[in-house]
DNA sequence: CCTCCTTCGCGAATGATCTTCGATTCTATT
DNA sequence: AATAGAATCGAAGATCATTCGCGAAGGAGG
């Protein structure tokens, strides 16, 4: 490790390789890759007009910086045995809102849970759960919701239909 | 024979490639792509207990079939200006439940919306969206939701958090 | 029981892609 | 103008994706 590499690890900023601000390229850049994980580097390259080598640093540098968290599979889930889905908003018991965090990894473990929603107003948590039918569906309210002691209430509502437009597009 | 064909024998659902039906191995490659896209494929067929060709053949397959819809990167909203999440529950004229497919193209097109649930019950459509601050969320609610002749009323809810743990979840 | 036929799995070869590296260009500061 | 830091570039080498022919397993029908 050579001086400017101890100076700039001393600091107490994050280690970016570039500043913290986007640029047009690098707003490209997400927008493509939340698009098409797949695109190849080089088409990323191509279309915004850099070298490869350049697009591929600062695709690393957007992971590492944590605005990129990661690159999942979108999977139909009625294809998995999860053919219905539905939002049931939650009402906590009020001495039981000092765990909220305990309470919101409880839910992200039940595997029917797709999206947590903590959420203001007379609610607590709003949830988005995927299961395989309404008896899967009674049987999670039931089980896993009313049984524990912080919760209050639930009302449940099945949803027809769910569609996740082209995800965060960066401020246009 | 060898250790895939054993789990192949032991487990009782069909496992047709082409067919409709999924066997174990198909829902490993799924929980394991949900998780990391990027994950390679020899490592996915490692952990599968199957060739890379034949890990391929599997992969190509869930996504002719539509069951891989896509690959997306998942993008920090706050990073991408987006530091102010809410859900807007939106009620619309008895009139306009007519063309319901049109309005929700419509929400889709919103640079604002990152997610669509059409619901049943008292409300018509809750809408997930990301904006850079409290301003743009009052400008999106008065200019591009009660301004539409569909729409018969909002109500805003701000997220405190959003979590979305079918990304970090083990096993089911 | 045998043969045909379809489906699926496999290894090897080839082409594409990723990743790293040193050198060059750009930019802001002195 | 000179310097230092950062970003870019092209090229090389490593890794990976994709295709192909072949063979094994399981049914259907003779």
């Amino acid at each position: 490790m050579n001086i400017s590499e101890s100076l700039r690890n001393s600091s107490a900023g994050p280690k970016n390789l570039r500043g913290a601000e986007l640029d047009d390229t690098d707003r490209l850049i997400l927008r493509l890759l939340q698009d098409d994980a797949k695109l190849p580097n080089n088409a990323i390259a191509a279309a915004a007009g850099i070298a490869a080598s350049t697009c591929h640093a600062r695709i690393r540098s957007l992971q590492e910086r944590g605005i990129i968290r990661g690159y999942h599979a979108d999977v139909d889930p009625a294809a998995v045995g999860r053919g219905l889905q539905a939002l049931i908003s939650i009402r906590l018991q009020a001495h039981a809102r000092a765990n909220l965090t305990r309470f919101e990894e409880y839910l992200a473990e039940l595997p029917a849970v797709e999206g947590i929603f903590f959420v203001t107003g007379d609610r607590d948590f709003l949830i988005h759960v995927a299961v395989p039918d309404s008896a899967a569906l009674r049987e999670l309210v039931a089980s896993n919701l009313s049984v524990r002691p912080e919760v209050a209430g639930t009302s449940t509502a099945v949803l027809f239909d769910y569609v996740r437009p082209g995800t965060v597009r960066p401020e246009d």
